[in-house]
DNA sequence: ATGTTC
C-alpha cells in the first residue's frame, strides 16, 4: 500500500480510479490489525463511478466495505452496493434529554433500568413488543417515524429532531420480499443484540457552552441513548438484494477485487429497487427507534412523573443517500459514518440552522459518549460525514477467547454502571476492551475539523441484548 | 448485525 501523510491525522492511500483518504492516527496506520480494513477502502476506489472513498478514525473490517467508511459515487455512472451500507440498514443513534439531575436518578437507577428492560424486548430474535399487521408494515416502509407518531407513539415535534424527518423516499413496499415482511412483523419496538443498547448517561463535561445551551444540555443532566437499527427486516432486505445482484448482474460484477463488493449500477432497475427497499428498511429503523423511545418515556415517567424527557436528535449511520455537491448529484454510502452538516446547510430544520446538525457518537458499554455538532469543513473534505462510534478493535471470537465475564462485571461495578442483559456472551463480545478509545476517535474528528465537541457523557446504566 | 457467518 502506498500511504502518504498529507497532514496531521489525514492520510492518502493510492487507489485505482481515485485515491482513498483516511482520517486517523499513525498508530492505526501502522497497526497490522487495520491492514485489511485499509485495503477495503482502497478496493472501493476501483468501483465504477467512484468520486471519493474516505475512512474515519473508527475504521475497522466489514463486509466488503470497511465500517467507518464513506463511498461516494456518481448517480449516472456509479453504483449502489449493499456492502457499502451494511446489513443493519439505518443502524443509528437517538439521544433523549431529561430535566433530571444525576443525583436524583442514582437512588432509583436499578429500578429504572429494570423497567426499561421489561418495556423493550432485547436479544437475538426478540419480538412481540407491539402488534402490527401487513398494512401497518407497508405504511411503516413509506412513512417511517411519522407512522409511529400518527399512531400516538410520541409527538409530531419529534419528527424535526430526526435526520430527514425520519422518513426517506423513494420507498416502495413492493420492492421488499415477502420473507422480509414476515420477519419485520413482530420485531418492531425491539432492541436486538450485538452492539445495540439502551444506555442511561449523565452529562459529565461541556465543551461548547453556547451550543449546549441551545441544545438544552447541562452538566449532571441525565440522558438516554438508544443504539439500534432495522432488525431482521433490514437484514433480510440486504440478503435478498445481494442474491438478486448475484443472480442478475454477474457480468457487471465479474472483475471485483472482493466478491463482497457486489453492487448494481445505480441507474439500473435493480439498483433503483434496492435503493427503494433500503429506504423501506431505513424508515422501519426510524419507526423502531421512535417506538422504543416512547416505551422508555413511559418507563421514565412511571419512576419520575414530574420530570420531562425529550428528543435531542436521531442519526442514521448505515445508509446511502442522494446528495448534491458542486451541482453534481451523488449517491453517498455511509457505513458506520454519521452525516455532519454545518451551520447554514439548507437541509437542516430551522432550529439547527444556526448551530449545525447534532452528531451523536456513542462509545462502548463502559466508556464515554459524545454529542458533537456538524461542521462546514465536513461538507468540504468528507462529503458531510464524520465518525460513528469507538470502532471495534477485536473481533467477536477473539473477545470471547481473551476476556473474562467476572472481570468485566467487576470493572463495570467499579465504575458504578448498572447492567441488564439477555446473556453473558453479548456482554463479553461488547466489553470496553474490545473497542478503540472513543476519546481518541472524537479528538481526531475535531482536530481534522469534521465535527466539533459539544458535550461528553458517561454511562450510568445499560440495557443490552 | 442476524429466527448468529450473508
Amino acid at each position: 500500500m502506498n500511504i502518504k501523510r498529507l497532514e496531521r491525522f489525514i492520510y492518502r492511500i493510492k487507489g485505482v480510479n481515485v485515491d482513498a483518504v483516511v482520517f486517523t492516527d499513525q498508530e492505526t496506520i501502522d497497526n497490522p490489525e487495520f491492514k485489511e480494513a485499509l485495503q477495503q477502502i482502497v478496493n472501493v476506489t476501483q468501483l465504477p463511478g467512484i468520486i471519493a472513498a474516505i475512512a474515519m478514525p473508527d475504521i475497522h473490517w466489514g463486509y466488503g466495505f470497511p465500517i467507518g467508511g464513506v463511498g461516494v459515487f456518481d448517480t449516472e455512472t456509479g453504483i449502489i452496493s449493499p456492502g457499502g451500507i451494511g446489513f443493519d440498514i439505518n443502524c443509528g443513534v437517538r439521544l433523549m434529554l431529561t430535566s433530571l439531575h444525576e443525583e436524583e436518578a442514582r437512588p432509583v437507577l436499578r429500578k429504572l433500568i429494570e423497567e426499561i428492560y421489561r418495556s423493550v424486548p432485547a436479544g437475538v430474535g426478540a419480538s412481540g413488543a407491539v402488534k402490527i399487521n401487513k398494512k401497518d408494515l407497508r405504511s411503516i416502509c413509506i412513512y417511517g417515524a411519522q407512522w409511529a407518531v400518527d399512531q400516538g407513539y410520541g409527538s409530531k415535534s419529534d419528527l424535526e429532531n430526526i435526520e430527514d424527518g425520519g422518513k426517506l423516499s423513494p420507498a416502495d413496499p413492493e420492492d421488499v420480499s415477502k420473507k422480509a415482511f414476515e420477519r419485520g412483523l413482530d420485531e418492531l419496538s425491539t432492541l436486538g443484540a450485538g452492539n445495540h443498547f439502551i444506555e442511561i448517561q449523565k452529562v459529565e463535561r461541556i465543551f461548547d457552552k453556547d451550543t449546549a445551551d441551545i441544545f438544552g444540555i447541562f452538566e449532571g443532566q441525565v440522558a438516554v441513548c438508544i443504539h439500534c437499527g432495522s432488525r431482521g427486516f433490514g437484514h433480510q432486505i440486504a440478503t435478498d438484494y445481494i442474491q438478486i445482484m448475484r443472480d442478475n448482474l454477474s457480468s457487471h460484477n465479474k472483475n471485483l477485487p472482493d466478491k463482497q463488493l457486489i453492487n448494481a449500477p445505480f441507474s439500473h432497475p435493480i439498483g433503483q429497487k434496492y435503493f427503494s427497499a433500503m429506504n423501506c428498511a431505513a424508515n422501519y429503523a426510524f419507526a423502531n427507534r421512535q417506538m422504543i423511545s416512547y416505551m422508555i418515556q413511559l418507563a421514565f415517567h412511571k419512576t419520575f412523573p414530574s420530570k420531562n424527557m425529550w428528543l435531542l436528535y436521531d442519526v442514521a449511520h448505515n445508509i446511502a443517500k442522494i446528495e448534491e455537491y458542486e451541482k453534481r448529484k451523488m449517491i453517498v454510502h455511509r457505513k458506520g459514518a454519521t452525516r455532519s452538516l454545518g451551520a447554514g446547510n439548507h437541509l437542516l430544520p430551522q432550529k439547527f440552522i444556526e448551530t449545525g446538525q447534532p452528531v451523536l457518537i456513542p462509545g462502548s458499554m463502559g466508556s464515554a459518549s459524545y454529542i458533537l455538532v456538524g461542521a462546514k469543513k465536513a461538507e468540504q473534505i468528507s462529503y458531510a460525514s464524520t465518525a460513528h462510534g469507538a470502532g471495534r478493535l477485536l473481533g467477536r471470537r477473539a473477545a470471547l477467547k481473551t476476556l473474562n465475564y467476572e472481570k468485566l462485571m467487576n470493572e463495570l461495578k467499579q465504575k458504578n454502571i448498572e447492567v441488564m442483559s439477555k446473556g453473558k456472551r453479548t456482554l463479553i463480545e461488547e466489553a470496553p476492551a474490545v473497542y478503540k478509545d472513543v476519546d481518541k476517535v472524537v479528538d481526531i474528528v475535531e482536530k481534522v475539523g469534521i465535527a466539533r465537541r459539544v458535550a461528553r457523557l458517561i454511562p450510568m446504566g445499560v440495557v443490552k441484548g
